[in-house]
DNA sequence: ATCGCAAATGAGAACGATTATCATTTGCAT
DNA sequence: ATGCAAATGATAATCGTTCTCATTTGCGAT
């Protein structure tokens, strides 16, 4: 049980609600979860923490580096584990399914093209949405 | 005057809040907008359309592929007049302003990144978030 | 021109996601 | 154990957007 230090490190206090969205990320069951899902599972799994704490909780983990939001089309924001390594999406639009891909060269090209507009780059958002041509697609989460 | 025809091929009936909207993107002074921006822009202008006409307008424009819709970070979606050619957004995070570039490079390479997945692209969205370091930046819209 | 009616509009209610308020509770340093 | 700042939870408020519905309008048929 190392949550507690994770929460030290990063000058949050130990709260219960906290150590129990952090250990619903870290079980690794759901990667990507919305403020809703992460109520929801909680309140599920007879953790009952209030819906507004939630709301705090995901944006300080998120200024903390802890998590990482995601702005899907759909309007509301999705949550994942930080965990150092940056990467994009590819949303399937049959079944909602996240994955995730890093591709070096299109960094690359990234970075040329801000730099020969005069930007430096801060941050940056790759969303592909795709329909899986794959049978093993659930067409359900 | 042509907008008229834009509508008839589009399939919608020529009414005065749709040729306002129309107009108001043709006119070019403001490439993004949100619906917000457009209802206060034809406010301003003294031409009286409603707010739930404005969101109206723009949904159906964006369906006709008059208009294409973006989701930046922040919630709230902006339009541009569609213009046939695909192209991704720089945000710059002083000003707001927003600017549009294409990469050939990154194009090829996220249709490899899906194919290699097994998906097939049906639409993306790539936004740099970035510093204009460049003195122009106007710093305020 | 003008009539008639389906389609479009506008005002305001409703909605979903998120944030703010504030009285109560809790972690933790003393 | 104690005290107090920080965190929580219930609820109200906010923001962007969509829905409802009574009124108005575009436009094809007369």
């Amino acid at each position: 049980m190392h949550q507690p230090e994770h929460l030290k490190n990063a000058g949050l206090k130990s709260t219960v609600p906290r150590l129990k969205v952090l250990s619903l990320f870290e079980s690794g069951q759901e990667r990507h979860m919305s403020a809703e899902d992460v109520y929801k599972l909680l309140l599920a799994s007879g953790d009952d923490v209030g819906l507004a704490t939630v709301y705090r909780v995901l944006t300080q983990f998120e200024q903390a580096g802890l998590l990482v939001r995601h702005y899907f089309e759909g309007g509301k924001s999705v949550f994942e584990l930080n965990q150092g390594k940056h990467h994009d999406h590819i949303v399937c639009l049959q079944c909602g399914r996240v994955e995730e891909f890093y591709d070096t060269a299109i960094e690359a090209r990234q970075e040329k093209v801000a730099a020969d507009r005069g930007f430096s780059i801060r941050d940056h958002a790759l969303h592909i949405y795709a329909d899986c041509t794959k049978k093993q697609c659930p067409h359900k989460v």
